[in-house]
DNA sequence: TTGAAAGCGCTAACAG
DNA sequence: CTGTTAGCGCTTTCAA
């Protein structure tokens, strides 16, 4: 173990390759390299000699190196929106679960709903050469993703379709889960309903107004422009909404939230409120049993799943027309959205 | 673009190369390279062109053959217990924002507690030749590590410190959290209080319990073996654990939970209850100022953030000895921990 | 300002 | 069963 010449020890930063693997074993290159790949055809004393001068050396192969020769990187990258929303963090780990299951890596990335961030993380992942990509699209406009596809990376899009470019894409039924659950709010007597949700060029933001809309038409009401706010979800803005359409002359007698970061906001501003007022948010949220929040509930680790399975599908060369999976949402009642509109309404 | 002979078309799967680029230009591949990079001493004719038959062809670089010959990746690894927990979004997004900073991308893994997964995350990291390593360790030793940081891949340990190894380590203060909650839950008037913690072979666990004991230990009060559950975080352990606690002739009047995960468990046991009963959880929850939860918070973007920033301080060359960091933690009073216990007790 | 040649560490193809 | 050679796509070095 001891050297006695300093300078023959090996030197801070260098690693040991196949090549110092196979000298201080005494064999070829190429044996080293099969039994680092666990290949058949080597005697067992031989594989023997050679883990030794593995473990002496602390040889690890160079991942680099292999990727440059087979092609194939088994790592496949993921671009959402912010990895601190907990409704990116089962996705995300559902994701890592089906790619582990297929020994592949992941790569993560945030594009703070950033369209040109989101591009600089998916050509850096393209850059490394990841055999596919799952992307939450911040932008609307995925042209420049034309050559990566050509060249044969797969690539999923999740909870958001993509932007001018046929690609497959898993989502919610936003549509259908907002319309259901505005129902929901029509069916225990509101008329004055307001609806809270994220920017505008958001899909999932569009498609719950387009449920919320249609939710009001089926019942034959009218929607007043002060009952609809779409823009930021930071907790100033959706407060200063809900607070505009919960004041004046025609108040709205409840409220219908457009995903979970909203759905937090307006819960504060209706816990310091005097009567009380019905809400139904989209997404579900830790805890929101106990507090009594009724919501419609998206299953973001099944939306991972989905999209990893079907990128996984197509790395195994299963070769079809790009199409889109909807998946249904569950309307959960736990009190907040059966709450009725003062009898004076 | 409609080109009329099909098997002149570029071949799906087959990605140009610079050599491709250099041929379509008319110059030789050094000049490609150099256009990519952005280095100097190129004509901005001849720049123009090799960038038209860069966007022609669709070049990517290949960063694989480029980390082969670098020897940097300029990518980092973090290994975590679970990306689904909400402790650890934060934390991983606050990771990736300063690895941005610093230019590089960000591999991440869950090691679901296990440690023989830890350790095949972080060499397949090491394979992937990560620059550097962020790990909150599930695992006890550390010593496979030592070919690695010898060969020069930073690494930081988070949350818990490294086992058998001298290491970096970010961590929060445990013990004197865990103290100060329970003796704020003294100070109420509590005598007999519950201790549910995660499994002992956890560092925070035993530490969070170490602060249990001290603060007992403070106000002189005994602890009997029924008021002290370590084990896994699974609901219906917990409920078990806190159950089992809260019944027989001597019950506690006040539950200190180790973790999120028991705290939320916890709460809902305790909503069921008829009598209240005092509680202080380890770590904030998204809604616990609704539910008027008294928690130690600690900040997990903090401890991402710190862990990151020494990490790329060791990647800039900073050569010191490795140091352990300990973050405060604050007590936040929301009405839970305040709850005295029945006069009769 | 530009380019030719060497080589990073590995695997594929082929020989012995 | 084992070893040799070529070359993946890029950057480095050096020469023009």
């Amino acid at each position: 173990m001891a050297e006695t010449a300093r300078h023959h020890e090996p030197r801070y930063g260098i690693r040991p390759t196949m090549k110092d693997v196979a000298a201080r074993a005494g064999v070829g290159l190429k044996t080293v390299s099969r039994v680092v790949n666990g290949e058949a055809g080597v005697t067992p004393d031989t594989e023997r000699r050679v883990m030794e001068a593995i473990d002496a050396l602390g040889f690890r192969r160079n991942d680099s190196a292999r990727v440059l020769r087979k092609g194939r990187t088994a790592s496949i990258g993921l671009v959402l929106e912010d990895l601190a929303d907990p409704f990116y963090g089962p996705l995300s780990r559902a994701v890592e679960e089906v790619a582990r299951a297929h020994g592949a890596l992941l790569i993560n990335g945030s594009s703070a709903e950033d369209a040109d961030r989101e591009q600089e993380l998916v050509l850096a992942f393209c850059a490394r050469r990841v055999d596919g990509l799952i992307v939450i699209p911040a932008g609307g406009d995925h042209r420049y993703l034309e050559p990566e596809i050509k060249a044969g990376v797969a690539t999923v899009f999740v909870d958001r379709p993509a932007g001018r470019i046929d690609a497959d894409a898993v989502l919610s039924d936003s549509f259908g889960g907002a319309r259901e659950g505005v129902a929901h709010l029509v069916a225990h007597g509101h008329r004055r309903i307001g609806f809270i949700g994220d920017q505008p060029r958001i899909h999932t933001a569009t498609e719950r107004l387009r449920g919320y809309r249609a939710a009001m038409a089926d019942a034959g009401l009218a929607v007043a422009d002060e009952w609809v706010a779409l823009g930021s979800t930071e907790p100033e803005r959706v407060r200063e909404a809900a607070e505009a359409m919960l004041s004046g002359p025609e108040p709205v007698t409840a409220v219908f939230a457009g995903n979970n970061r909203v759905t937090v906001t307006v819960v504060r501003v209706l816990a310091g409120r005097e009567h009380p007022v019905a809400l139904v948010g989209f997404d579900d949220i830790e805890l929101a049993d106990l507090l009594g929040i009724t919501v419609i509930s998206q299953d973001s680790a099944t939306l991972g799943r989905t999209a990893a399975e079907r990128l996984f599908r197509r790395l195994d060369g299963v070769d079809e027309a790009p199409s889109t999976v909807v998946l249904p949402t569950t309307l959960i009642a736990r009190g907040s959205g059966e709450i009725r509109p003062p009898a004076a309404s």
